[in-house]
DNA sequence: GCCAACGTTGGC
DNA sequence: GCCAACGTTGGC
């Protein structure tokens, strides 16, 4: 069974559109720099799992898309890069601190499901983007609540097929 | 732009 | 190890 994650994105800098105009629909998820987020993606995140692409920090905010994990864990590049936002000067070659993988689009929202809506859902009182104070970049979601953020982006499971 | 909630840094 | 200062996140 696969598990269930949300992944947040500033879509100014990386949109959900950006990931489905891409080639094969995938690219490395870089850029995490937030160590629990970091371990999520190094320790516990599958190839095959289903991914809620969230844009934070947009009008509006909300889910775009659904991805999936598309490849195992590997040092993020853009840590090593001196020029990158993301470079971390105190990271090596030899002992990346920062891992990314690939995701691959598998369905836009029909509905951009907003912020507002997932808090006007009662079934989505677990989800934990909508707890107070809730800033991880990468966080799991109970299938069930995946199946309900589904049913209001009005897509069908079947939808997610390869 | 504001500001609450966190995470990180650094002096001690 | 404590904790104040500071920086970042992210909704509004």
């Amino acid at each position: 069974m696969p598990q269930h994650w949300l992944f947040k994105t500033d879509p100014d800098s990386f949109a959900f559109d950006d990931l489905w105009r891409a080639k094969k629909r995938t690219s490395g998820w870089d850029g995490v720099r937030n160590h629990q987020a970091r371990n999520f993606l190094r320790d516990s995140v599958r190839v095959g799992d289903l991914v809620l692409v969230y844009h934070s920090s947009s009008d509006p905010v909300g889910v775009a898309g659904v991805a999936r994990i598309a490849s195992a864990p590997r040092p993020d590049p853009t840590q090593f890069d001196r020029k990158d936002d993301h470079h971390d000067p105190k990271s090596s070659r030899a002992a990346p601190t920062w891992v990314e993988v690939d995701v691959q689009a598998l369905a836009q929202c029909p509905h951009f499901v907003t912020l507002a809506e997932l808090r006007a859902e009662p079934r989505l009182a677990g989800l934990l983007v909508l707890r107070p104070g809730q800033r991880l970049s990468i966080q799991p979601v109970e299938a069930a609540d995946f199946a309900v953020v589904l049913e209001l982006a009005g897509l069908r499971p079947s939808d997610l097929g390869s």
